[in-house]
DNA sequence: AGGTCTGGATTTAGAAAGCGAACCCATACA
DNA sequence: TGTATGGGTTCGCTTTCTAAATCCAGACCT
């Protein structure tokens, strides 16, 4: 059970490490579910709000701020008869933040599931059979978790 | 650029999906860093607290949150010599969020990482080469990103 | 031109959470 | 008996969140 050794601090401080700086552009409840959302298509305003219920001053400052982090881009967005408005739509930034989402979604039907098969799985085009969040070598092999060393200053 | 197609909603409503539950769990900065600093070892009330410099009352509500979800276990520690602690390891359920975390930092690296070399790194054991979070099919190979395709109602 | 509708916001005021410092408590050790 | 130490809680103050109301610009209608 107690696989990982007791240490007083982490290998690398939080202000020099990624994955704190990405924990502080994406570490946010509602982030995630805008980001939840623009995932599944989801990129006028509105639409947002309707989905999320949240208020409507935290959502344009949430969008705001993943515009200026780069994971979303604000265009305008022009409906034949209608007049242009923005959509906030993911960048190559944000859509690379998937294969995260997706394995958070299998964690939560792992773990918060409450036994029932779960509403949404992923499959590779062609088949119909399921695929899961993994590690793998250079050569796309499957790493197992406990295969899995650690490498500070790479 | 636009490969998701344009949705007015997401097709699973938030209050049913298990990756907006799985946000309600972990979607929190403080929350994210404990469990950043847990799977590096960390496990004690003042390393994190010398770890994070978060106030105390955050953390201590932080922790018992975690400890209510699962994702820690709180027992007690005894160094010899010294009287017995509490200790907060990383169950099963938390430690299965390592792949995640380490995709996230990977996703760190490559968006915030300011060109350099990253701090950290992953290897399997035995080799030296580095290993990556990717999705892989039933027989452990690996699918790429555009050959994902999404089921709803598995 | 004037009025209305509609999507995309900002303003405002009260509620909740965050924050830092100080304090408390139990136990090892001198 | 006293002091140090780890693990918290209590106490004010500040920031952020939230909800509801308001604003604004550009179609569309007449």
């Amino acid at each position: 059970m107690t696989q990982i050794p007791l240490a007083r601090r982490s290998p690398i401080p939080p202000e020099s490490c990624n994955l704190a700086s990405a924990i502080e552009v994406v570490g946010d409840r509602w982030t995630l579910l805008i980001l939840r959302a623009a995932l599944y298509g989801v990129r006028r305003f509105d639409d947002f709000q309707a989905e999320l219920k949240c208020p409507r001053t935290v959502l344009s400052g949430r969008l705001k701020g993943l515009v200026d982090a780069g994971l979303l881009v604000k265009r305008p967005y022009k409906a034949p008869g209608k007049r242009a408005r923005p959509e906030y739509s993911l960048s190559a930034m944000g859509l690379s933040l998937r294969p995260i989402l997706i394995g958070l979604t299998q964690w939560g039907d792992a773990w918060l599931g409450a036994g029932e098969s779960p509403p949404i799985s992923f499959t590779k085009a062609g088949t119909k059979a399921a695929i899961r969040a993994a590690f793998v070598d250079v050569e796309g092999r499957e790493v197992r978790p406990d295969q899995i060393r650690t490498v500070i200053r790479g």
